[in-house]
DNA sequence: TGCGAATATGTAGTTAACTACGTAGTTTTG
DNA sequence: CAAAACTACGTAGTTAACTACATATTCGCA
């Protein structure tokens, strides 16, 4: 740690969240990699979800991964192009795309979920220390939807003008 | 919590990880704007490197704010066309280019002090919890320099291979 | 002391998310 | 029951990081 952003602290956590998410898919890579398995750490998300909910709206799928429906929508595309979902339209909304799991992506998911496993041991060595990182993100996401950063630093704020 | 990756656990580690930084990211936007200040969150790396070390290179920067050099690069021209840095070639070594804050950048720097000091407040309070953000990102850090990811997972995979 | 290796910077193109906007169905309501 | 509001999906363009490649200067050593 001889770097000045380690050393600021809270201030620059956004770019240390970054920085580790982004270490830890590139190295996903590699392992799916090692079992000579074509898979892109960011297809999980979708691949998993319709894996547990087998068929889901393009929306719904973006509210379960916790992205926005166009970035969901290039990915659905990319999955679709690689035959591993497909999709159909709904009969009762004629609005509504819904995908599934194609018969490849069925055997795909057989062929992870060792690996996956796998995987979530690795990560348990890796985040099982002192503070429980896991733990640690589900309580400030906890602690945000109490109250954002926004609006704690404007509370903070105005506190302090008021003593002052 | 009624989403599927949420519920996932570690294997959405990397999703969760960038989801938080950049809503953290997002709001601290919001607090320069109601300080009616121009300035982006991330622009904060390379300004407050700069306040604490005056006089760096590219790839020294690069370094400190755990950027490839490129992406810095390109961030050292934002922050030049906006007039808060400057830069001189060095006298021992015409390959380098030394990048300094100029006297705007000086300013905005004096200006952004008392809010940083309160955006740390906010982020003490959102983060001080059971498992502290923070320190569990440090020891992760740790973990990984120890071994990495993708290690692990080789060696678990190895393991079990000798086991069966 | 001059040449190959290393270092510093820069450019081009890619990627994976985003926001803003538009269109087509569905639901609600005056 | 038609108009307004809402919902679902899609496209276009932006952004902020990356990798790969190119060029210029300096260093090390035979």
């Amino acid at each position: 740690m001889s770097n000045v952003i380690d050393e600021s602290g809270l201030l620059a956590i956004s770019t240390r969240l970054q920085r580790l998410s982004d270490q830890l898919r590139k190295d996903g890579l590699k392992i799916y990699e090692s079992y000579g398995i074509l898979f892109e750490p960011k297809w999980f998300p979708v691949i998993y979800t319709l894996h547990k909910k087998p068929v889901l709206s393009v929306v719904e799928i973006a509210n379960e991964i916790g992205y926005t429906h166009p970035s969901t929508i290039s990915l659905l595309k990319e999955l679709e192009k690689k035959r591993l979902i497909k999709s159909k339209k709904d009969k009762t909304d004629e609005r509504k795309r819904l995908l599934y799991l194609s018969p490849d992506g069925r055997i795909l998911v057989e062929k992870m979920l060792p690996i996956w496993a796998l995987m979530v041991k690795a990560l348990e060595q890796l985040t099982n220390t002192t503070n429980n990182l896991m733990k640690a993100i589900d309580e400030v996401e906890h602690q945000m939807k109490l109250q954002g950063f926004f609006q704690r630093a404007t509370l903070i704020k105005e506190h302090k003008g008021i003593n002052s």
